[in-house]
DNA sequence: CCCGCACAGTCCGTTTTGGGACA
DNA sequence: CTGTCCCAAAACGGACTGTGCGG
């Protein structure tokens, strides 16, 4: 069969290779993406490689049912293995947070009822009890908890195989780590905010679902789920991506992992449309502010739009399907009821509204006198439910963009005022060589944190954060009354020798040496300490409801950082983790001198 | 008294998968 | 609209840290 010689092949190159022998970077960097002007490349550019194979994708494993009896009204029921599937489905999140929400429940008792046998079709959600799958559930967990270390490192090890296996892409003589490869298992969907689908069921996902993408003469791989087979085989060397599927109506895609040249080249020209950007921002600022008092209200509703995105860093807002997705928006999608006025402060306004990840995006700004008028004529005569920017739509707006500069979006605003501040507020310090280390990384902290802030990057904070504030905060307490106490002790060791005693309470172990050297040596590692847990405390604090690391991975320009780092000799590994690393391998070469 | 070690709880990096932009 | 890719927070899980105990 000519399938069979093919899958050979697959197995060959991708599993009888050590990965180490397949894995040569390619410096794509050192002659780094030009800006195609030259447009006879344009097809060129289209066509994103000539070489692609893979191992295709792995499955969830087959439902084994495990014959644990759900009640209704206190009795116990049959369930077929596809009706208890869906059972455990709900069994597993009874008891969250997600399981308490009205949607969730409305969706997924909907669900249920739709698989269940006849005679419970009109039975109240209410009368069953899911408890005795959760308690077996929970068994299961903590058998695996339990598992002895050999035990746990056969598991490791199979899990490695598997990442061998499938988790690499051989693309133009180069061997790339896959960003997934795992297709989603079946489960409950979980929107966020009041996503109207949470809660319903995702399907479980079969071969006839995928499409394949690889090259044209390459092998086909190895369909390992038992009884089926690949739905559909392309080469198409215009997209990235190796394989999707759908879940419902979202397309999911399997891609290469960020450390692959697809997603590093794109980045790098990501960061430098945004420096180009930086070069004409002054004439783009000059275009919107013209708009801002043009006669006609459709250039006029272009100009805030532009102003809002350039000044506030917000998403341009593409419309949505409201049946199949969360009520959010971006500036073009906001409503009357998004925007107040404040009274009494001039110029000022209060966004309002909830933005992508049904994140609310809360904030009170000054604006430009004319910009404040023209929002106020904006509002006039419409209800709250009214769009803002009743004759701009993304669309529009982006076209407009394009027009001030090759390439132009919204989104390059974003990359490109999280950069720029990033580099401002980096250039404000100049730290010395020998300053403390934990100050500069501080410092850098703090810069990324007005990015994020810009952004509007949150998290939410974790459930003890409050208990564990005030621990600490007793904690540091107590050691800077022992720093002191030591201070004084050494300051004058021999009259106050007896006035201190070792000691030893709640938070700190208070020792007093009877060698003035061994107390000058405890006391500097105290000073150490005490300023490390105070500078900790205040950066924990301030960072509780900011998220550092979305900025950092796609808005800011990892040269910059970089070349921080080599300038103040800070070990990028204090700022970026292996991961992040390993995403921009084309950053790290950059010298101590580069400016965005 | 000090040191090493096990254990638990927390932290933090990585993975997952849902949301959005834009051609 | 669809197709593709970038962006996003939450879930997850392994590493780290600090603590208490025993030798």
């Amino acid at each position: 069969m000519k399938d069979s010689k093919k899958k050979n092949k697959a197995t060959k190159i991708l599993t009888t290779t050590s990965l180490n022998d397949l894995v040569q970077i390619q410096k794509w960097w050192e002659k780094p993406p030009e800006e195609d002007n030259d447009k006879s490349d344009e097809e060129e550019e289209t066509k994103k490689w000539k070489h692609m194979e893979h191992n295709g994708v792995l499955f969830a494993a087959e439902y084994e049912p495990h014959h644990v009896k759900i009640k209704y009204k206190g009795e116990p029921i049959d369930l077929t293995p596809e009706q208890e599937e869906v059972a455990t489905f709900w069994g597993t999140v009874i008891g969250s947070d997600f399981a308490k929400r009205e949607i969730a429940i409305k969706n997924f008792a909907k669900e249920f009822r739709k698989v269940l046998p006849e005679k419970y079709k009109n039975a109240d959600f209410k009368d069953f009890d899911f408890t005795p799958i959760r308690e077996y559930l929970d068994k299961k967990k903590e058998k695996m908890k339990n598992k002895t270390p050999e035990e746990k490192k056969a598991d490791k090890e199979k899990r490695q195989k598997l990442m061998d296996y499938y988790g690499w892409a051989l693309v133009d003589g180069s061997c790339e780590k896959m960003a997934n490869f795992l297709v989603e298992p079946p489960g409950l969907f979980r929107g966020r905010g009041e996503q109207p689908n949470t809660g319903t069921i995702k399907k479980r996902i079969y071969a006839e679902d995928i499409t394949l993408n690889i090259g044209e003469d390459e092998p086909v791989p190895v369909c390992t789920q038992p009884g089926h087979s690949w739905g559909e085989i392309v080469s198409n060397n215009e997209g990235t991506w190796l394989a999707y599927y759908k879940v419902r109506k979202n397309t999911k895609y399997v891609f290469l992992n960020s450390s692959s040249k697809f997603k590093g080249m794109s980045d790098y020209k990501k960061y430098e449309k945004a420096r180009k950007l930086k070069n004409c921002i002054e004439k783009i600022r000059e275009d919107y502010n013209k708009k801002l008092v043009d006669k006609n209200m459709e250039n006029r509703q272009l100009g805030v739009a532009t102003y809002l995105i350039d000044r506030f860093a917000l998403r341009v807002g593409n419309e949505k399907d409201l049946d199949d997705e969360a009520d959010t928006v971006g500036c073009c999608t906001l409503r009357v009821e998004h925007i107040k006025f404040p009274e009494n402060s001039p110029n000022t306004i209060t966004f309002d509204f909830l933005a992508k990840d049904s994140m609310r995006y809360l904030n009170t700004v000054k604006v430009e006198p004319i910009v404040y008028e023209n929002l106020k004529r904006f509002v006039k005569g419409k209800n709250p439910g009214d769009e803002l920017f009743d004759l701009v739509k993304a669309q529009k707006l982006n076209d407009y963009l394009k027009s001030l500069m090759d390439g132009l979006s919204a989104k390059v605003f974003r990359t490109y005022n999280a950069s720029f501040v990033l580099q401002q507020q980096l250039n404000k310090k100049n730290f010395k060589i020998d300053d403390d280390i934990n100050e500069k990384i501080n410092y850098y902290n703090s810069a990324n944190k007005d990015v994020a802030v810009m952004c509007n990057h949150q998290r939410t904070v974790p459930k003890n954060y409050e208990a564990k504030s005030e621990q600490m905060q007793k904690d540091l307490q107590e050691h800077q009354k022992y720093l002191a106490e030591l201070k004084d002790y050494v300051k004058n060791f021999k009259s106050n020798k007896n006035k201190y005693k070792d000691s030893k309470n709640e938070f700190v172990k208070k020792v007093f040496p009877s060698s003035k050297e061994k107390a000058q040596i405890l006391l500097k590692n105290l000073e150490e300490k005490v300023k490390k847990k105070s500078l900790k405390l205040k950066d924990r604090e301030s960072n509780k409801q900011v998220a550092l690391g979305t900025s950092k991975l796609n808005y800011m320009d990892p040269r910059i950082t970089v070349s921080w780092c080599k300038k103040n000799e800070v070990n990028i590994e204090k700022l970026f983790s292996k991961s992040t690393r390993d995403k921009f391998p084309w950053a790290m070469y950059t010298g101590p001198d580069y400016h965005f």
